[in-house]
DNA sequence: TAATTATACACAACCGTTTGCGCATCTATC
DNA sequence: GATAGATGCGCAAACGGTTGTGTATAATTA
């Protein structure tokens, strides 16, 4: 029946008051009689009225609405993180325009610039994975639209990132297997590409080291992520001279194939050959042969932390003045998680 | 160093011609003379003109923008449908709103209180597990702001939904238990107060009684879907006189619990009883030993499905007159799926 | 050549709300 | 009783586009 919203306009006509007075009224403004005031209000709230936020963001030039790009919403880290920051975003009163690039490098080209068309506040983004270049963030920078990058940062300067460090987490993950007696310990890690493959291998060689013992390259195999490929990396560090005793795989996925690929050569899983890896899947917990410990990344929180920082850069005061701006580098501590069920 | 975004106006004036003429030339009006509009089309390009999304939103009274509210996005049903609903936003050049209800009704109301003052043009909604009042849609209603039912359905009349129907999907489950040559099928079902525990439960007694066998109730133990729910339904069916050589259970994560508990009775998986679950979880096919099949709900699926509903009805011309208003109830079929890798 | 018709642009209203400013009316002060 | 200050409200501009209508100039036709 009824069509469009209730508008300040027709409030104002019905009373036969001017629309100014009607939105002084409404907002509580000090030079508006108590009277009026109320029948403005019972009158507003019998008519539903709602003040059209669209106008008002149009007119105040913010929309309160910040931007998520991430590359895939059906990965359990980033659900887990865009959870987080809905949740932040909640609590703080902004609205949350979403979308995913699929790790397309074009889609997210195309998404940048939709979100700065529909006049986001801000952007949180985790770069595709193809992303090798990012001119397309720079325009958003003259706007004075921050920008806070998540998880995936690209290799640029002066940028706020939200990231977590995943070089603590290794050397806390090597060093819990070096106490539990082992020496020779095989790592397959990622793509040589990944900043993440880097931190990995440097807490790695930081714990060995730690313990004087001698850091040997080959026992780090590079591996693309795929079945295939963690099978070939399986098979390297089994037919190494120095078979390790326990294994740091590059996530979950890598983990639960290789000691589907240990167990078909007979290997005793948590006997012969511990395993350590890096949370990604949440029901890890349910299985049968599981990493005997993992590396936490804390995507929620991590989703809380970078939309809490992206709301603070829109809210700051501007930075009119030729002051330095002062870039948030925040680092969260990845921390190594005891199998509690084994 | 520059500010605020090119507008309309700044083109006209450095072109000494009006906003409309600009307005026009843009959008290649016919009115327009050539000349004039690669002068302005040339400028627009070099101060990188781009429209003001939200003033042509407030102008046009139209968002170009859907609302969608989710229980919990770090549930990978969930994550997995909004992923489905982004990409068809994406491709029918909408914007996705997103927020989570958490399973509180009353942040639910908020939510979509929230979502008709953002001026969504639509709503996409998976109701969460504790609504039981449903006046909050009827204010959308009223402003012609469709909404589609998505997977959780409140149980009110005339309205559009997308979900999947579970019993052909059951029906399905236990048709291939049987020809697999059980006889006794137990079932780990959910709280009575799910729909979706009584279309497994019709589902299994449908297929039972097409075999002519009869139907033992018994046979179907409720669960609250916690892991001691889970184990004490395990230890009645196990113990149950017609001891089961087949289960069904609520969804993955029962039927992982399920698993380990029965492994731990020295039961041998796939041999002594075999499980079908239904599938909630992305990685079931790297774990050891997992249901023989699953009951999958196509999630993705379902969420482009509901996305384009939404998108249909926001598009299709007005039902102005009286007449009357069809409601989309669309039915995704479950469909079992034999487990490859075992 | 005058009348007609395109052509190419400008003017102005509009969407819903906020807000600075101006202007009455009333009360208090001297 | 005149003046000052407070009180309560209206007017109008502004945000950035779109679009219907008006109008001057140029091209076409009779």
């Amino acid at each position: 029946m009824s069509d469009k919203p209730t508008t300040i306009k027709e409030i104002a006509k019905l009373l036969n008051i001017s629309v100014s007075t009607v939105s002084r009224a409404l907002n509580d403004h000090s030079s508006i009689g108590l009277i009026t005031k109320m029948r403005v209000k019972k009158l507003a709230a019998e008519l539903n009225y709602e003040p059209n936020q669209r106008a008002i963001q149009f007119l105040q030039g913010k929309s309160h609405t910040i931007g998520v790009i991430l590359p895939e919403l059906s990965e359990s880290f980033f659900s887990a993180a865009i959870s987080g920051i809905e949740d932040i975003a909640y609590k703080r009163n902004y609205t949350v325009l979403l979308a995913q690039s699929h790790d397309d490098q074009d889609r997210e080209k195309l998404l940048v610039e939709k979100m700065k068309t529909q006049r986001v506040d801000g952007l949180l983004i985790s770069v595709s994975k193809t992303t090798s270049t990012y001119e397309h963030f720079e325009a958003l920078k003259k706007l004075n639209i921050p920008i806070v990058f998540f998880d995936r940062i690209p290799p640029i300067k002066n940028i706020h990132f939200v990231a977590s460090n995943l070089e603590t987490g290794t050397y806390e993950a090597v060093n819990f297997l070096l106490k539990k007696g082992h020496r020779t310990i095989g790592m397959i890690n990622g793509p040589s590409t990944l900043v993440a493959s880097a931190e990995r291998k440097n807490g790695y060689i930081k714990a060995m080291t730690s313990q004087r013992l001698k850091f040997d390259p080959s026992l780090i195999v590079g591996c693309d992520l795929s079945d295939q490929g963690t099978k070939e990396a399986m098979d390297t560090l089994l037919h190494h001279k120095r078979k390790p005793t326990a294994i740091v795989t590059f996530n979950d996925y890598v983990a639960l194939f290789a000691i589907r690929h240990a167990r078909s050569l007979q290997i005793k899983i948590n006997e012969d050959l511990d395993f350590v890896s890096y949370a990604n899947l949440p029901i890890i917990n349910y299985m049968d042969y599981t990493p005997i410990a993992s590396v936490e990344q804390f995507p929620y929180k991590q989703g809380k932390k970078a939309a809490n920082i992206l709301l603070d850069l829109i809210n700051k005061p501007r930075n009119d003045s030729g002051t330095e701006q002062a870039y948030f580098n925040i680092v969260v501590e990845s921390e190594l998680v005891i199998n509690q069920s084994k």
